[in-house]
DNA sequence: GTCTATAAACTGATAGAC
DNA sequence: GTCTATCAGTTTATAGAC
């Protein structure tokens, strides 16, 4: 028996060196995230850290606590990374740099913790009313945080002024937030990808004279335009 | 009893005229919206629509067959919205204008079919194997539609070519999808918030010289520029 | 810290009356 | 077409042994 927990442990690997505990919270984003919060049951938990159901019970007060933490570590990773970038930029550096940056932080934030962040996506909207009211104040503290960003880029002039802020932040990051139930690594580095996705962001997928499509800009394989 | 039955009838509204098989499409998908699909009951889409849950079972074989046809509505409800633009185009009209005519009608049946379409959107990645699959054929079809209507505009120099359609559609598909999730009409009409939407994907976040923001051209409001 | 055993409630689905 | 009654299986959570 102590046998066979060995044998398990080794084969989950270095994700165990933090003990059971975050193994239930890794576990149940997986879980949560490609089955919904209601559908993962504890025994499925436990059975992927290789722990009997009644055992979580030393570790998480309910289900529901469980939960609670696996939504706020899919904002606070992502929130992490963005800061950290901007935090790293010279204070005047330009918005467009800056964006860029909140821009490539999301993305290596969501894409390095997908089964929290999409877990934190997908379910957030299905939760029981207790857990979405505690989760919404780390919720709106992300939101306030790129639209403060927005807010000084739009007032400078870095930034379209004829759409809202607020709109622009709930596109913007919805879209990036989506990302992450379609990015394939095989189909490209993810920093190609950050580059892709923030010249669209950017700039429209309208067509632009790059360096790749200058050849277009000649009048006879232009589209007719009225 | 049946006087009680006539009473919430009246109540749900005309949506009854087509009888309890598709109010019970109808209350399932908002219930599969809110709660996932595993967590709805066939108890609740029954007492949504003043039924006994043995009754459910008259009109559908299963649970999954109730999962099945909301799944494929939402997205049939988009694509014939999306289609019928497209088709009362004239054959010469620009790019510009078709691709605009599809994210209109993208947003018109998202947004007017709340319930089916965001259903689909939340739940698709967290349903069984069985219903995945069999709904699987319904999405490549709308997926190759966006690509053939993309692939034509990107031959003709209509789109940014830096980019690969399916990389465009996957993120411009995702972006309109997830304003269901965030749309407010107390915020603003519907079509004010489809010609928003459409300036930000055709010409992305960067200032703009629209008449809007036409003081901002000024020299001495823009932001520095290194 | 983890186990077993169990309580109390709920689930999808079926059978047969009306 | 809808109802009631019920089956067999599952669920979260608890109690107490080790």
């Amino acid at each position: 028996m102590s046998i066979d927990r060995k044998k398990k442990a080794a084969s989950t690997g270095p994700q165990s060196i933090d003990g059971t505990r975050s193994d239930v919270l890794r576990a149940a984003a997986k879980l949560f995230r490609n089955q919904g919060y209601a559908a993962t049951t504890l025994r499925q938990i436990a059975e992927a850290v290789d722990v009997k159901a009644g055992s979580i019970y030393y570790h998480f007060d309910s289900k529901e606590q469980i939960l609670d933490e696996v939504l706020d570590t899919g904002i606070r990773v992502v929130m992490n990374e963005v800061r950290t970038r901007l935090d790293a930029l010279p204070a005047e550096a330009p918005c467009r740099r800056r964006i860029e940056a909140a821009i490539e932080g999301h993305l290596v934030g969501m894409l390095q913790h997908g089964d929290f962040t999409s877990a934190n996506i997908r379910i957030y909207g299905q939760i029981p009313a207790g857990p979405k009211k505690r989760h919404r104040a780390v919720r709106a503290a992300y939101a306030n945080y790129w639209d403060q960003l927005l807010a000084e880029c739009q007032g400078k002039g870095g930034l379209r002024a004829d759409v809202s802020v607020s709109v622009l932040r709930l596109f913007v990051v919805g879209a990036l937030n989506w990302t992450v139930e379609w990015f394939d690594p095989r189909h490209g580095s993810l920093e190609a990808f950050i580059r892709q996705i923030s010249a669209i962001v950017f700039d429209g997928i309208s067509p632009h004279a790059t360096a790749s499509n200058l050849h277009r800009l000649r009048p006879d394989s232009r589209e007719q335009r009225r």
